[in-house]
DNA sequence: TTCATATCTGAATATGTATGCAGATATGAG
DNA sequence: CTCATATCTGCATACATATTCAGATATGAA
């Protein structure tokens, strides 16, 4: 009988490695981390928004204008992207005359970008693209 | 007469600095790419999963049920999760019998989510959190 | 075989989010 | 001052996504 029962919260909660667990749930990111964490990944998480933070990658500072003409979306559309990278410290805003510049706010947001491109890049196609798979087809991956 | 303009599939669009949305444009990620990468990132853009897969990161690998009692979640919902980040290549399952032991796929994936962190936590809060700013007060800025 | 356990899956709903439009704001020129 | 430009913002809707429940699958035990 290896199953233990651990309480939380005055819930019953089965568990195998009761010790492991505790032990994991003291080094875990608290909730208020966690919830910025998966703030900033969500933030990523829109194509458009990522193409426009690797347009600032590849070209350090771009206006508005000529950030949707990179990207080809409308500007109404990157200012309401920029907005919200702005709010999150994402993006770094500077103003000159009628134009606003944007560049990346960090070199932790670049190594992100970077790291994460050359994950995709080595590893293959992060997602199947399709609506899950629709058959497992757990096969060549072991 | 700085402006320019740049006829991007059939339609043209102002740009100020046209070399440099012509080169960048050469050098930017593609869609595919950024689909790709977006849907990565979105998968980290929810508190849920951010949670179990920094669990994970502490705890090496665990089983649905510890998972679930390290996260706090019930098991339907924790096993939800770890489908699309299994389909993504994010998390990695092995079989023992009854249960299924998840773990982190990579050490791109592990080094992601340290390094995310290391930026929340050296940079401070990453969203306001409010419903963004309510106020633009925009004053000390200039 | 039958039963229990651990996990998975599909569907419904409820909530969140992106997109485009219309108008607002900010700056520079005259 | 007025006008034009560059960008921003609020709102509405259309789309996407998380959560939960009920039931399915897979494995082990008897």
């Amino acid at each position: 009988m290896k199953e233990n029962l651990l309480s939380l919260d005055g819930c019953a909660i089965k568990v195998v490695d009761a010790a492991r667990v505790e032990e994991t749930r003291q080094r875990l990111v608290s909730r208020d981390e966690a919830t910025s964490l998966s703030e900033l990944f969500g933030l990523l998480g829109d194509v458009n928004r990522t193409r426009i933070l690797y347009a600032l990658l590849e070209a350090g500072e771009l206006c508005v204008c000529d950030l949707a003409a990179t990207v080809d979306m409308p500007e109404t559309s990157v200012s309401h992207a920029l907005r919200l990278l702005r709010t999150a410290a994402v993006v770094r805003a500077r103003r000159d005359g009628r134009m606003m510049f944007y560049r990346l706010e960090d070199d932790h947001i670049r190594l992100l970008l970077d790291l994460t491109l050359q994950h995709l890049r080595h590893d293959a196609p992060v997602v199947a693209k399709k609506k899950l798979l629709k058959k497992p087809a757990r096969k060549g991956r072991g």
